[in-house]
DNA sequence: ACGATTATTCGATAAATATCGAATAATCGT
DNA sequence: ACGATTATTCGATATTTATCGAATAATCGT
């Protein structure tokens, strides 16, 4: 079983910034219900109705932090959600912010009833 | 059994914000650790090496968010995280932003072994 | 009541963030 | 190779955030 590596503040200041704003909040969410195969800058910026600039501003606060990953094909250019750092980031909150009778540590996975998130180890 | 009520997209949003900075995740680490029982502003101010001014900048952002609360005790302020409001945070990103396979909910609890977290019902 | 202690509010200022249109880059079809 | 499609980079600008010192408020001891 692989070792739970938590990520340091510095990451988690990154991720929680990436995460609070309301474009990039309701785009990760697409992201994550959109599972591995992900959504292209198009179809994102087309369902939180941005400029693609302004999308693509907020894209590169995501991945910067890590939480989202990108990929091209053909002329689109795919997002998906990093399940694994998504997971890093609740395993922070849970450990370091949350008091210390916290009963269990949830594990994301994109995959219902398939278990086999992977933790990057250190 | 109470019903776990999940805050909304614009509460989390200023959840996450309150906790995306250096400084408020450092206060906001140390009220956790401090428990129920809580720190006054200047031993915040001191613990951060931040100014008085400043840190209450900081705390205004956090009490905003409803992840702490403050109350006065003779000359000085104390704050103290708000375990419900975290958990509150954390059950949200478990439920919208983590995949649907999460296998459990955690609970933030100031006190080991004693499984009294209450939730606010709307 | 008065000086000391503790914390917040108020200005002023510097820095970071968010937005968009226009220009550029990358890829596709044909 | 060329026009069309898709996305990013680049400027310009408006807003928000973060910081601190000085002034104000609240409370304590005596």
């Amino acid at each position: 079983m692989n070792e739970i590596v938590l990520p340091d503040p510095p990451w988690t200041v990154a991720a929680l910034s990436a995460l609070a704003h309301e474009h990039r909040l309701a785009a990760f969410r697409l992201l994550i219900e959109a599972g591995p195969a992900g959504l292209n800058a198009g179809e994102l910026a087309n369902s939180i109705a941005l400029a693609p600039s302004s999308l693509t501003f907020h894209l590169q606060a995501l991945l910067h932090a890590g939480l989202i990953t990108q990929r091209r094909a053909s002329r689109h250019v795919i997002y998906a959600a990093d399940f694994a750092a998504m997971n890093g980031l609740i395993g922070y909150l849970v450990q370091n912010c949350c008091g210390r009778d916290v009963g269990c540590t949830p594990a994301c996975n994109p995959i219902p009833d398939t278990r086999r998130w992977e933790q990057k180890s250190a």
